[in-house]
DNA sequence: AAGTGGTCTAGACCACTAT
DNA sequence: TAGTGGTCTAGACCACTTC
């Protein structure tokens, strides 16, 4: 119980659980204090003890059950913002077979010349991956992934030979900050031979950071072609 | 006060406040009773009036301002998802000086060949405007916009010589759910000629259908150089 | 059947700010 | 300085779900 002075007090008790869900303390599926409880440790009542957790569970970081008590959600963080990157489910869902092939591991100790990322020194460890994700028997997206291996040490040990490492990061890194950058360049020669399209074919770049509160994991790029992909983002005003 | 029997009571008062709001009724500035008032109103406690602004707040539907009351916020629906499409307002921040151009506008009585819009009839009535936004003495942007006149029939007489149909609408359309699709694709000879560029370049593409409570309203194509923009959504898990 | 979350109340005090 | 939103309490009843 860190309870700071900082803010009002629903918003430190807040505070305090994002923290013990978002470092991993509280991995998926942990059970929190029920309300009574939780209103009895804070010395508060239990209204102050449900807007927090209620807070919670609209924010995704929970879910609720009656009867049962509330517990820490599985992470879905970057879906909230555009419904892609889960490549596999993608794929299967335009009933395609997803295939992944590893093109490239090498583990360096300073950030390369061709993808910055501002996030870290340039003297930072890294793990450096290079791979395909397929629909059928065509290209679907190229992916080039940098770790940080100060925040996740363990990725060094990892061939990701058969396991993408989207899969294996969101397993050892629980929740994350993200931000997406979307842009469109012309395939380069290498590009279009890995993706098999034409040469200067139009292409869908989304670039994300990812950020776990130990520091900077990983910065990857997926390059898709433009007329195989679409990104689509809903909105509804008021749904809160 | 419609008020009708399903769900909680402050889910019921939401409903009607939304109705009020996303109708235009209460148009954006437009002020709300006031928490004991809507108490009153309803015939329930403070607390689930505050509830029930707080919520709406959170959803950006209304500002809150002590003393004074709370309010109708200005539409901002898109900007949401992803913090682009003021144009104007993203080129000035590039500090550089914004220019318009409109270019085409006719009045169909059909849909185009060379634009599909799946929510509205074949038949229907609509404007149809091509546009061009500059930066500097760039092109930056260029627009094309169907606006379906069923719902916004006031759009036939406009020019649109002078004011982006962006910024018209929206002062017409008080608030409305959005989707964005965003691809690649290469400039096509117009497009290319349009916006300066060699033909072939990459380009990115965003489109955007928007819906009023009446029904669909419009569906923009933006067509931005891939080198020359980048879309950024952030993501933070626990903001609510 | 018991325990949990979901909701609501009537009242209170505080902080901020527009007047 | 008075009015507004921001927050919190102690208690209550209900619905649902698992035990």
């Amino acid at each position: 119980m860190t309870t700071e002075k900082e803010g009002t007090l629903h918003s430190r008790i807040l505070a305090d659980l994002e923290r013990l869900i978002l470092s991993g303390d509280w991995p998926p599926g942990h059970r929190l204090p029920f309300e009574v409880d939780l209103a009895a440790q804070y010395g508060c009542s239990r209204m102050t003890a449900n807007k927090v957790l209620t807070q919670l569970a609209r924010a995704g970081l929970i879910e609720r059950r009656k009867k049962s008590g509330s517990f820490v959600a599985q992470p879905v963080a970057q879906a909230a913002v555009l419904e892609i990157h889960d490549i596999e489910a993608e794929v299967r869902s335009l009933n395609l077979a997803y295939g992944y092939r590893l093109l490239k591991r090498n583990i360096l100790k300073a950030a390369p010349a061709d993808l910055a990322w501002p996030d870290i020194a340039q003297d930072a460890p890294l793990a450096d991956i290079l791979s395909l994700h397929m629909a059928g028997s065509r290209p679907f997206c190229l992916e080039r992934r940098l770790i940080n291996l100060q925040t996740v040490p363990d990725a060094a040990h990892q061939s990701f030979e058969e396991t993408p490492s989207g899969h294996w990061l969101i397993s050892q890194v629980p929740w994350s900050a993200a931000e997406h950058r979307i842009t469109a360049v012309s395939a380069t020669a290498e590009t279009a031979e890995l993706l098999d399209v034409p040469r200067g074919t139009a292409c869908l770049v989304v670039e994300r950071r990812t950020w776990s509160p130990d520091g900077p994991v990983t910065l990857v790029r997926f390059i898709y072609p433009g007329d195989r992909h679409e990104l689509v983002a809903r909105f509804q005003p008021g749904e809160s």
